[in-house]
DNA sequence: CATATGATGGACT
DNA sequence: GTCCATCATATGG
């Protein structure tokens, strides 16, 4: 038995967890069923620092990001939506977007930020909950190896590599 | 209420 | 690789 992911884990840097994150197992609990998938692609991204984040501009977010560790942020954009996970120490405004999942019980695609959203029933009523019994994340000894590389489709970027994916995986998004 | 915006996805060349 | 349909959100009046 996986052990589930506490918030200290969360309480990292964002670059930190964003690796860390890769090979970990997202679980969806939905009346009673169990998703799981396993994590492929991730970014992280900082609030005010960061030209990409909108958490600069939007209050909502920032506020969002700089709450506790852990904290679900869901963020709706064209028409699809983003997880996040809050990261870093309270304040700081921090998190980490999962851009890309490996379907394992389930069939649905995944393989982008708006897909895997749809195929785990995410919305903005997840936004600002917990990770906790609905949505968590189990541990993995698995080993990854981890590929960065610059994130995607943002107009403005920091230059520092904050996207990272796992080597070979099929299931990332193309771009 | 009206308008601007974009962390996308998919189809097509 | 490029192009575009689409729509929830944020923000201002």
């Amino acid at each position: 038995m996986l052990s589930s992911l506490k918030q200290d884990f969360f309480a990292q840097d964002a670059e930190i967890v964003a690796r860390e994150l890769l090979g970990k197992i997202l679980v969806r609990k939905e009346n009673g069923k169990e998703k799981r998938a396993k994590i492929v692609e991730t970014e992280a991204y900082y609030g005010p620092e960061d030209p990409a984040s909108r958490a600069c501009k939007n209050g909502d977010l920032k506020n969002t990001m700089e709450s506790n560790a852990g904290t679900i942020l869901v963020y709706g954009v064209h028409n699809n939506w983003l997880i996040n996970f809050v990261t870093g120490t309270k304040g700081k405004a921090e998190a980490v977007l999962i851009r890309a999942l490996e379907p394992l019980n389930f069939n649905e695609k995944c393989s982008g930020p708006g897909l895997l959203t749809k195929a785990l029933n995410i919305n903005k009523n997840f936004h600002n909950k917990t990770i906790g019994n609905e949505l968590y994340i189990l541990d993995n000894p698995e080993k990854v190896e981890i590929i960065e590389s610059f994130r995607i489709g943002i107009k403005k970027d920091l230059p520092k590599k904050l996207r990272f994916y796992i080597k070979d995986s099929k299931f990332v998004s193309r771009r």
